[in-house]
DNA sequence: GCCCAGGTGGGTA
DNA sequence: TACCCACATGGG
């Protein structure tokens, strides 16, 4: 597939879905806890959490750093594996305190590639969080794949399904113009393509790509 | 009851 | 490298 199809699939998303305008989130620090609490989980659960981490004034890295991974577990309870993600929480306000002062401000300075080698270096951020991170905390273009991208375009028979992420994000990065917008905006219609038509039970006769995909209609 | 959800790390061969 | 598994809640 070349340049042209991708940006084609590109532009019926989003004037089938509309612009997505992600990340959800009021600040750059709330992006982070919500890609760590996302991890293999629905938002729906993650909102609840964010809801909660809000009322208690917690969406901020001083106040989140002073309470205890007990008390943090009980929090983030709803959005599941919580006794691993709050020790990944702790996790990357002991890199956020240690590298950059605390301060997400801080971030926005570093090199991409040096922020997200430094990202990958903490437990709990693998590659898919730390594009998330670096794409919608800090504004920089890296190509998010998670398991929507590999599976939507599997199914369309642009990717081969042993792939590696590395391998993923290259072939998107090297055909689509370097476009911090068009990165954003992407990464969220295709999983909102996904969400509504390339589920395990897919709805390929209503699918707004349909024509461009190799998967048989059933 | 069953399956899935905006992954990651650890262990084994 | 390539599998396999644990991690855990909530919604359809």
């Amino acid at each position: 597939m070349e340049n042209k199809k991708l940006l084609e699939i590109y532009d019926i998303l989003l004037k089938h879905f509309g612009a997505q305008e992600w990340w959800p989130a009021r600040t750059r620090f709330e992006v982070v806890i919500g890609a760590i609490l996302t991890q293999n989980t629905n938002w729906k659960n993650v909102e609840k959490v964010i809801e909660k981490l809000k009322e208690r004034n917690l969406l901020e890295p001083e106040g989140l750093r002073k309470i205890s991974e007990t008390e943090l577990c009980e929090i983030i309870r709803p959005a599941g594996y919580y006794n691993q993600k709050a020790k990944k929480l702790h996790k990357f306000l002991e890199f956020l305190f240690r590298e950059y002062g605390g301060s997400m401000d801080g971030i926005i300075n570093a090199d991409r590639d040096t922020l997200r080698a430094q990202l990958l270096d903490i437990w709990g951020i693998g590659e898919e969080t730390a594009d998330a991170i670096v794409l919608y905390a800090d504004d920089k273009t890296s190509f998010v794949i998670d398991a929507y991208t590999r599976r939507v375009f599997t199914r369309m028979g642009t990717l081969d399904g042993i792939m590696t992420y590395g391998e993923i994000k290259d072939f998107f990065e090297k055909n689509l113009p370097d476009d911090l917008e068009l990165y954003k905006e992407f990464h969220a219609l295709i999983d909102e393509l996904a969400k509504n038509y390339c589920t395990a039970k897919p709805r390929c006769d209503a699918c707004p790509v349909r024509g461009l995909c190799a998967r048989k209609i059933d």
